[in-house]
RNA sequence: GGCAGCUUGCCCGAGCGGCCAAAGGGAGCGGUCUGUAAAACCGUCGGCACAGCCUACGAUGGUUCGAAUCCAUCAGCUGCCA
């Protein structure tokens, strides 16, 4: 075959996604087509974050090369950017050596920048401090006076009371001249690309989260983030608002009590899962599977042309 | 058993005679998004035949032109007294 097609997986938290991506892996590999896993997810990629992540088991890791999984501290901050260099890096060494790339994703901006048409203006931490500075001193309406008088049409994009964004707009701004707060266009800059989402009822949904949320709890993620605190977990600008840690570090720090906590992870996990699904079902490219059905790994890896169809078509 | 306090919309919680369908928060629902996206932000939020009406502030009955707000009785919860 001349090009070996992208797989990537996305939908909601606890539907599946990282189990079925080793399945379709496996499929494939016992076709005799090589196949790894890119992590799309900006928790997976801390060291030590394992329960509250749901993070695939050392043994499930182990059956299939995975990428871009345990590769920072919890006091580094993952971003966007970053990561779409990356995966887009890991995934054409994968495709290098012959074998598909299987991503797995949760948030739209992460996948869409990855696969998409998408740049990011640059950053500098001088910059950036110094607007953060300006944030806290005069807060975000005024803030956001400022960005209108340097550019009217990036703070018309701009709610007034999202400081962060107006801090972001001001550091575009300054290290290029220009800002747009406009999404681009769907538009695929790999090559070969396949999305597959997993869709399952609200109702569904919730239930595995709830319980996905209380086995955690009895798997230890109290334990879990008070290790990760001696780490420094609270300075991690992305890794202390994970789900869960986020929760159990205000219960650590006497703000929650320990129901309050899990709580409060369960339903801050449901807005999250509505919202991923908000995310996907915006984007028409999707093909949409049920969660949980067996067949999806033999579906994805025939429906890409990889494996002769089960079923026949 | 006696005394004191509490009972508000899906949840928490303010209101203490008219301006109360009832502040605020959460959840729910909807939306925004380019370097913190498991984030940040915004709108909506009793029902309807919708500038009006209906239902609603534990229950019932009263006082009043008018009550979530005052009184009485009942029910449940809490604290002190045994």
């Amino acid at each position: 075959m001349t090009s070996l097609p992208l797989i990537v997986l996305v939908g909601p938290t606890a539907s599946g996604k990282s189990s079925l991506a080793i399945e379709v892996a496996e499929l494939l590999i016992s076709h005799g087509q090589g196949a790894e896993i890119v992590n799309a997810d900006s928790m997976l990629v801390y060291r030590g974050m394992d329960i509250g992540t749901a993070k695939p088991s050392p043994a499930e890791l182990s059956r299939v090369r995975h990428h871009l999984v345990d590769i920072m501290d919890v006091t580094q901050s993952a971003s966007v950017a970053e990561f779409q260099d990356l995966a887009r890096a890991a995934i054409s060494d994968i495709r290098g050596r012959g074998s598909v790339p299987i991503m797995v994703g949760g948030s739209s901006l992460y996948v869409r920048a990855i696969l998409d048409q998408f740049e990011f203006p640059g950053t500098d931490p001088a910059v950036r401090s110094q607007w953060q500075a300006e944030l806290d001193r005069l807060g975000p309406e005024a803030l956001h006076q400022v960005l209108a008088a340097r550019h009217p049409q990036a703070a018309a994009g701009i709610l007034p009371g999202n400081g962060r964004r107006i801090v972001r707009a001001l550091e575009v701004i300054e290290l290029t001249g220009d800002f747009s707060p406009i999404l681009p266009e769907p538009d695929y800059a790999l090559p070969d690309v396949r999305q597959f989402g997993l869709q399952l009822e609200r109702a569904e949904m919730d239930a595995r989260i709830e319980a996905r949320v209380h086995q955690m709890w009895s798997d230890g993620l109290v334990d879990e983030v008070q290790r990760l605190a001696e780490q420094g977990l609270q300075g991690g600008l992305t890794a202390s608002r994970g789900l869960g840690y986020q929760q159990v570090l205000a219960y650590l720090a006497g703000e929650l009590t320990e129901d309050e906590a899990r709580e409060a992870t369960i339903t801050g996990t449901r807005r999250f899962a509505r919202k991923q699904l908000g995310w996907f079902s915006r984007d028409p490219r999707i093909q949409w599977l049920p969660a949980g059905d067996a067949n999806n790994a033999a579906l994805i890896a025939a429906g890409v042309g990889l494996i002769p169809s089960a079923v026949g078509d």
